[in-house]
DNA sequence: AAGTGGTCTAGACCACAAC
DNA sequence: TTGTGGTCTAGACCACTTT
């Protein structure tokens, strides 16, 4: 366990930077079990305590799980953080509502430059462009505008592939591409016309925008999604201590 | 350490519980120290090693922080984690510039109904208003509309006291009544004419609203506040894993 | 029965802060 | 020097899961 540069860094630490880099390294996906305490404690030459700190650690981060009984697992990416989760019925407390969604669009065509790039494609570059309704009960609540690299996806324009509302469950079955990481932005901005009407709202009436990242293995990003909701649908509650 | 009910409950969470009921019953405040891993060890009849898991479990979760060499202290609340810290200029990467505050108004007059109500007071009690202005460099941001208890912060109302940008301190140096806990609550709305022209935009713009109810001990609210920011500085980012 | 994680203990040694 | 927390080890025993 020296081979990490023996500066201060603690034992635990080095452990835990070890088995963040074999998940990296592609060895391990989301689901698959890790090497019990006691094999990494001698695979790297550390105390099983040590090696139990590290992995509590990850727990904590939300990098691993465990049960006992079966062993460690690699985390799945938890869309239960996602912003999402806020959109809710009246101002409820913090409950949110099951949100169906219906595909309205699907088609290769151009995509914007601001996207393309941040996609790492060269400008106006061709993309899959993917536009879905979100309901609660019957009521429309938000429109979704997804954005993916056609490349990583092949044929999912086509009608006959099914879209569920978790959509990224489908992408690592048929194409085993995971999503290990997103990142969302959040903002409010007045409701275009366009908009306006998908969603049943007067013209500038207040919408919740939520642009998200989605990634990859290797930091790849795969998708840009931009959502916009009815602000009279979302409340966002947090505790502070 | 029997005393806490000897159901399957594990060691170190009972000497959390103890920890957290020494603080609650008012023994421990905020910036005080609580007595070292040693002490809690012979004191509560447990290992040292029992005692600091109880006490790393609350470091995680924020009611605790150590310094080496020092000691434990008991949390301050940290209102970095106030939704807050997401009014920046543009859509900077999360960097939340600093925000400064005016006083605009301070009066005792009778509280809207409902704000009362969640103070536990009686409705049309007699309530301290005072709204603040918040900018960014010369720029007003957004406005801030606090209702407080009277009784809480007699004389708060009168202009030679002084109020800083973080009114939580001057309230528990000069009363003694510590904020220790904090509700958010974030929502979208338009502007109404009478904030559009505070903030100095059009009416009809999009404005972030964000309602807190504050806590001191004993889950007394002291105080209800409405703040209602530009829409267009702000954003809020996450990361999901 | 064997293997996994979960709890608990006892003790060594180090790093930092105060006196 | 003394007392604090931080790291690391070794081992016992328990609870859960699979074979």
């Amino acid at each position: 366990m020296e081979q990490y540069g023996d500066k201060h860094i603690p034992l635990y630490k080095r452990v835990e930077h070890h088995i963040l880099n074999t998940i990296e390294e592609g060895h391990l996906v989301p689901g698959d079990l890790i090497p019990s305490e006691p094999q990494l404690a001698e695979q790297l030459n550390v105390s099983q305590g040590t090696v139990k700190k590290a992995i509590e650690n990850l727990v904590n981060e939300k990098r691993l799980f465990r049960h006992q009984g079966k062993g460690t697992y690699v985390s799945r990416i938890d869309f239960n953080n996602s912003l999402f989760r806020f959109f809710s019925y009246g101002d409820e407390t913090g409950k949110g509502a099951r949100i169906r969604k219906t595909v309205q669009s699907r088609e290769l065509k151009q995509g914007p430059a601001a996207i393309c790039q941040t996609l790492g494609k060269p400008a106006d570059s061709e993309l899959l462009y993917i536009r879905r309704f979100g309901y609660i009960q019957e009521e429309p609540i938000l429109v979704e505008h997804c954005w993916w690299c056609p490349d990583v996806v092949p044929g999912l324009e086509q009608d006959s592939v099914h879209i569920p509302d978790l959509m990224y469950a489908l992408v690592v079955e048929k194409y085993g591409v995971p999503v290990v990481r997103a990142e969302e932005t959040l903002t409010a901005e007045i409701a275009d016309p366009a908009t306006a009407s998908m969603l049943g709202i007067a013209e500038n009436s207040p919408v919740v925008v939520l642009i998200r990242h989605a990634y990859t293995r290797n930091n790849k990003m795969i998708e840009y999604r931009k959502t916009v909701g009815r602000a009279d649908k979302f409340s966002y509650k947090t505790e502070i201590r």
